[in-house]
DNA sequence: CGAATTCTTGTAAACGATTACATTTTTTCC
DNA sequence: GGAAAAAATGTAATCGTTTACAAGAATTCG
């Protein structure tokens, strides 16, 4: 009735510019067009002679199914949502490569959405799952997104998986780094170049990977068998200022420790610049150690001692299990815990006396 | 025939775990489901009171139009593909999220394909355009992605837009800082400072970016009648390790120039590394000047002066021509060339002498 | 006041795939 | 060799929209 492909061409049915239809492929290979879907969908259920003349068909015409019909029929949307607090914050990127791939080879494509811890954005985030335009959703910024009010209808529970920052309160699958093992591993590494008074700079207090990383801290130090003293440990945000912020408090305290341990990578980069520029050597004067390995922490001056995070196992484990689960699946494991790995950069070193 | 909506649902037609369809609202409202279309589509084309019936009825039921059904019927994808080099470049995130940002609000969703600069990849990207995945390019990769050699039909022209790194030869519409201009004003910043043997430490002599920066350079040192040295121009590849090499290597030579300008900020962060590891300091003993502006360029020790590329910009402006061209509307601009500002921080130094 | 005009609304045909069910065709086995 | 069972293929309904066209309601105007 509004048929603009035929509209335009003046040969019934025959728009060499139009992409071709299942159809197209059914009429050259000489089947129906449910032999063709077959064909391509679940190859052992056609014969071999059909099978092999509809797939040079489907060659011959350069065949791509459609995937807004596809998607109609099938009734999903083959579209994933991973939700960043941050899309510039250097941690992620990699994730999201992994999370793109893995999921593309499971037949979904990735969006990303960008929250910038923005409620609003929350919000709209929100409104896209409930309102069914997502197969899924992939959480990175350690919130539960909340169903917009005004939805009072219940829908399916859509499936999720939580990572990098476990969510407070949820049993949603989840991937993450063993934190706190992995700060321990840094600890005891300081503590194993002859460090006895080491600072902690913690993220925002009621972080959970902070309270890992801290826990881990703490861990080691009495295995060390070293009293904890809490003026050592600096609140932070993980921000490069507050690494900025907390080397100047040190510095005006006084006496220096023998070591800090940022809880990320940005904090120790702070830590490092403003004791150069304060005349404190980073690491004959002290020594400082992140926590993620982002890309720069290689680059930096001096490179700078971290725990790396294999943050493309993280991406590609979170993605199977979403895969699995929207496709009603039962995933291999609910909830991974990968170690984390110590790289031992310039900005550490053996204490002096 | 095969309605597993109705399957599950005892009572016909009722799953209140199902999503609204617009069948749902019309009931609601008593139109018919072409009048609550237009009522969402082109409101002024329903009448007042049957409009506050139908968005009331929307409301109600939480009705979103679903996507597949739309793109099938409007013959769209409603996606548009964007194809990065490496995607864990510090310099695209900024980039992507001004994209996704601005393509959200006309209705399209951004999807990143990364290639890797890996030719199989880029080929599989070419497949997806070809094959009519996606409504839309945005290349951000300085390459055509060539059409895959097993389909020959002749499509349409698919839209794209190129960012960042223009395509030679090509005639796309196109989004980018003015490289040369920006080059320029670096040069003659470091030549106010009173330098004047002023390195550039270049990118891969093939690459657009690179010629543009160094023509930029080599302008300056004509306006300010300094003859243009070519041992001065250092090859590069806009990697750190280039970085660290350049500075090896101007260590070795004997002589140190005045300045260094790496035509990105992560070459000047290798030099500067290894000017600082080599006990040249960096700036009393050689200034460094980066280009970009990317987060870490800040957080860097010392930071890094540089010429800060608006990338929000640039991804807004390339969206909306990219927008404009799938609509079918001509974009208000084709070439569009924005200026860059110069950011002074701690890596350059007034010449002492 | 009725005919001509303009606005609104409804009806029903696409969009291009998947898949339940019906209908061949092939294979198996006595 | 032919009936029964199994396998392959075809037919047609369906997913949830948008929109051309038809039909109906409101308005204008002589």
């Amino acid at each position: 009735m509004d048929d603009e492909r035929s509209e335009s061409a003046g040969v019934v049915g025959k728009d060499p510019m139009a992409a071709p239809r299942i159809s197209d492929v059914a009429i050259l290979a000489g089947v129906s067009i449910a032999t063709v879907s077959r064909a391509l969908a679940n190859p052992d259920s056609v014969r071999g002679p059909t099978r092999k003349r509809v797939l040079a068909a489907v060659e011959k015409t350069g065949y791509v199914p459609n995937r807004a019909a596809r998607n109609l029929r099938m009734g999903r949307v083959g579209t994933v949502l991973a939700v960043v607090p941050d899309g510039a914050n250097a941690f992620f990127p990699v994730i999201l490569q992994a999370l793109a791939a893995a999921l593309e080879a499971r037949g979904f494509t990735l969006v990303v959405a960008d929250t910038q811890n923005d409620p609003r954005k929350e919000q709209r985030v929100a409104g896209l799952a409930a309102s069914g335009q997502v197969d899924g959703m992939l959480l990175l910024n350690g919130k539960l997104v909340g169903p917009p009010v005004s939805v009072t209808a219940p829908r399916r529970m859509l499936p999720m998986v939580s990572l990098c920052e476990a969510i407070a309160g949820s049993a949603l699958p989840h991937v993450e780094t063993d934190n706190r093992e992995a700060a321990r591993a840094m600890t005891d590494y300081l503590l194993s170049l002859g460090h006895r008074r080491i600072a902690y700079l913690q993220g925002p207090s009621t972080n959970v990977l902070e309270h890992e990383r801290r826990q881990g801290y703490l861990d080691a130090l009495v295995s060390a068998g070293i009293a904890s003293d809490g003026r050592r440990i600096i609140l932070g945000d993980f921000s490069i200022a507050a690494g900025e912020a907390a080397a100047r408090q040190l510095i005006a305290s006084g006496t220096l420790p023998d070591a800090v341990f940022a809880c990320n990578d940005a904090m120790a980069m702070g830590l490092i610049r403003t004791f150069a520029s304060s005349g404190v050597n980073v690491p004959t004067d002290i020594s400082v150690a992140g926590f993620d390995d982002i890309e720069f922490a290689e680059a930096y001056n001096p490179g700078i001692t971290t725990m790396h995070q294999e943050r493309l196992q993280i991406g590609q484990q979170a993605a199977e299990i979403l895969a699995d689960l929207i496709e009603g699946r039962m995933p291999a494991q609910r909830r991974v815990s990968l170690p984390a790995r110590l790289i031992v950069r310039g900005s550490t070193a053996r204490r002096d006396s």
